[in-house]
Parts: structure tokens; sequence; C-alpha cells
DNA sequence: GAATCTATATCGTGC
DNA sequence: GCACGATGTAGATTC
């Protein structure tokens, strides 16, 4: 069937014959859906056990596998891009989709398919900002929303304990070490921010601050961000939104 | 249709009349599936806009959107249950999903609907096994993997900078802190089990043990761990597989 | 490939 | 409803 330029085909109650060969044809060439009953087992990292039940079945051309049930964002089962997915001829039909690293396999038995349908499929352009980069940004524009005399210097800078959002010089010629988070900060991120500030004040000579730069943060990370000796600057989402 | 126990239906390039009524009587009481080319506006914690193409867009019983493109596991767009979904009989055929907390939403744009699927759909029995949890159990019914004589106390053990895994006592009666990672332990668990270390020091007067138990752990998080004054226990997950 | 961090993370739990 | 940690987290980036 062809509307546009997508060509895109559906089987309604197919046999199994019919499943197998409308599968071997179309994985990893097209977006296959199915709607069938199944039963799926899962092992590697963990272990799941899936009762025969109807359930929503994606096999994207990249490999992706995606199970799903009538609730939640997160699908019951799943395999990520890369994984190699068998259609077995058996009785019942089975799907074996599996990885090496880590070693993990997913099971699908398919008992009842009601429908199988696949389509041609070209992505489009997406584009997405307000992300916590976006911030960093903001902040290099406009260094004074930290503090008179703010002068950045490095962002993403590297130590052996993890990666550094912004550091630059106070006024004073102090090493400034910025973390940066674009929701509410919580207690990670201030063991976070310590992390960076110890690891700096031991092998840098200069004096060393931490400020966490986030729109608000909950009572107990404020209080251990005091104990620890660092500091807090908000975010105003709402002052610095026209980039 | 029928079959079985699970009814289903298929529209197959529907008219905008027969897609609005199809999608109102079955928004929230069955799992939609619909195949169109769209564009999707999101708008929320981050923002984003996507151009028209052919995607999947599955609206599920409970609230939850989730809209695919040919690639990756995560969806393009999504909204989590509890979300407000609306058919706007508009030119084009719009579908608006909000929710409150935090203020977002999605608008998707139909342009050309090739097909739209529905189906009453009952979950099914599902069992996972394998999480931090089930080593938590393991270590409390075999408190000797962490060392002669050692005895746990409180799991979930509460405190003002998070929920300490196990916390127990040692032979020579000192308090013992113990955080579980399934998997390769990283910094951050060696900052968090600082976190807990550091409040039961200053908060108890007993001496103070923190124990990460891993099946591994990174080089930097080693090298954290000692200059801290932290432990490290391998778990071999094959040794107590048994359960 | 290993390590680290972000995410519109989502999800479950306890308060 | 908030806070916090786990997730089979996935995904991006850097080393």
């Amino acid at each position: 069937m062809r509307i546009s330029n997508t060509v895109y085909s559906v089987l309604l109650n197919p046999s199994n014959t019919e499943i197998y060969s409308f599968l071997t044809e179309r994985i990893y060439r097209e977006l296959v859906v199915i709607f069938a009953t199944c039963k799926v087992n899962y092992k590697g990292r963990a272990e799941s056990v899936a009762s025969e039940s109807p359930r929503l079945i994606i096999l994207k051309p990249d490999g992706t596998v995606i199970i799903h049930e009538s609730v939640k964002r997160e699908p019951l089962n799943w395999q990520p891009p890369g994984t190699k997915i068998e259609i077995m001829n058996d009785y019942p039909l089975k799907i074996v989709a599996q990885r090496k690293r880590p070693k993990e396999v997913i099971e699908i038995d398919l008992k009842e398919v009601f429908y199988i349908t696949s389509a041609e499929v070209k992505d489009g352009d997406f584009v997405i900002k307000g992300r916590e980069i976006d911030i960093v940004n903001t902040i290099i524009q406009n260094p004074s929303m930290i503090e008179e005399g703010f002068v950045p210097l490095t962002r993403e800078y590297n130590t052996p304990y993890g990666k550094i959002d912004l550091v630059g010089l106070d006024k004073k010629g102090n090493f400034v070490i910025i973390e940066v988070k674009r929701s509410k900060a919580q207690l990670s991120a201030v063991s976070q921010l310590y992390r960076y500030y110890l690891h700096i004040r031991e092998t840098k000579e200069d004096k060393v601050r931490g400020i966490l730069v986030a729109p608000d943060l909950t009572t107990h990370a404020r209080e251990l961000l005091q104990k620890l000796g660092l500091e807090f600057i908000r975010y105003d989402i709402q002052k610095y939104s026209s980039y």
C-alpha cells in the first residue's frame, strides 16, 4: 500500500507461514509492529518471565526491540539498537533477540498474532533545547550571573574524579568549580560537586570555591552544601530564556 | 474483530471523521496505535520541535503517550502515565497531551494517517529478579560474605543524607555501613557511601566502617575509596545465584 | 571499549 | 506531593 511517499503493509490474522515470510523479509529494513499474545523471557544483567498476554511488539530497522503492555512509559522488555534479531520458524513462532555486551537475550513466543504492520520510515528533523549544556552556555555568555568579576576558563574540565561542568576564576583569582543542574538539585549533586572540590583543593595550590548552580535545591542538599563549605547560586530560567 | 478474548479494531487510511470518532471512543479504554505522518511540538522542562515525518504513536489507557521513529529504544517524544489526552477536531487533526506537574504539553499534528489500531489489553504476570534488592537479601541470609562475625541490623536505614542499603555491626561492635551495587561501582557509588559514612560518624559515637559491595569497581572509584578510608568487598554473582 | 554524566529520564518507596 | 535511590536504565562524549 502506498500513500504519498510512505509504503506500508498490513497483515490481519496472518497464518504462521505468512508471519514468517513477512517478518524475515522486513526486519532490519522496515519499522515492524506486531500485536499478539506472547510469552517473553529475558536473561542477561537480570532475568524476567512474562506470562502469555496480548502485547505490542516493535522491531526497528536498527535492531531495537520494544515490548509494551497497556501501562507505563517504559517497555516491559526491550533490546537496544544493534541487537541481532532472528525469526525462528517453530511452533509456536519465536522471535529471538540477542546482543553481546552485555550478553543478553529476549525470547518472544508468539501465540496468537492479531496483526502485523510494516513501513519504510525516514526520520524527520528534530531540535531540542533547554538542556544542561544550554545553561552552561548561558553562564559563559553571562559570567556576571555567577558574580561580578567571574571569568570562565574551561568547560567539561576533566579530572580523575569526573568532568567539571565549568571552571573559572573569581576576581580574587580563586579557582571556581561550577556544577550546573537544570532542575532542583539533590544530595547527589552536592556530593558530585564535593568530589571535584576535594580533588582540585588537593592538586591546585590556589584557593578553591565550589558553586552549585540550579533553579533550586532540596532542604537536605542545602544543609549538606553548607556543612561542606560549598556555595549555591540560583539560576532563574525565566531571566535567561532568551537564548 | 474478536479472536479468543482479545477484541481489536483496525482502520486503514481513515478519513478525518473516522479518526476523530475512533479515537474519542477509545482513548483511556484501549491501547491505541497510530501510524501517521505528523509534526510534534513539546514544551515543558525542555522544548522540542519535530518536522513532519512518518511516526508511530502509542496512546495507552493509563494516559501514556509514546512517539517513535525508526531508531533507538527511546521515544522521540512522550508523556508518562496520568497525562490528559485530547483529540482536537481541527484541520489538521491534532492530539494534545498535557500534564500539570511538571507542566508539560505535547501537540501532535496528524497529517496523513495510514492506519489506526486499538485493542483491549489486560496485562499479564511479570516476574523479574537479579536487582539490587536481591543482593541485599543474599547478604542478610549470608552475612559471612561480608566477613566473619558481621551482624546485619537494618536495611534501608534512613538518614537525612539518603537511605543506607544495609547497616550492621562487625565482631568488634563497630557500626558497618554497606552500599550495594549490582554492576561495576563507579565514582558516584563511592560518593554516596562517603556521604552516609560522614553522617554516621558525626551522629554516632561508635567507630564506623563504610563498605562498598559490588561485582567490581572502576580504577578511579577504587582510588577515591581508598583515599576516603572506605572498604570494598567483591560480590561474586555466580557464587550466590542459587536463591 | 571503559568511564563518566545527562536525561523532558521513569519508577518505586517512604515520609 | 517531595525527596531519594535504583534502573536490564539509554545515550552521548571523552579518553
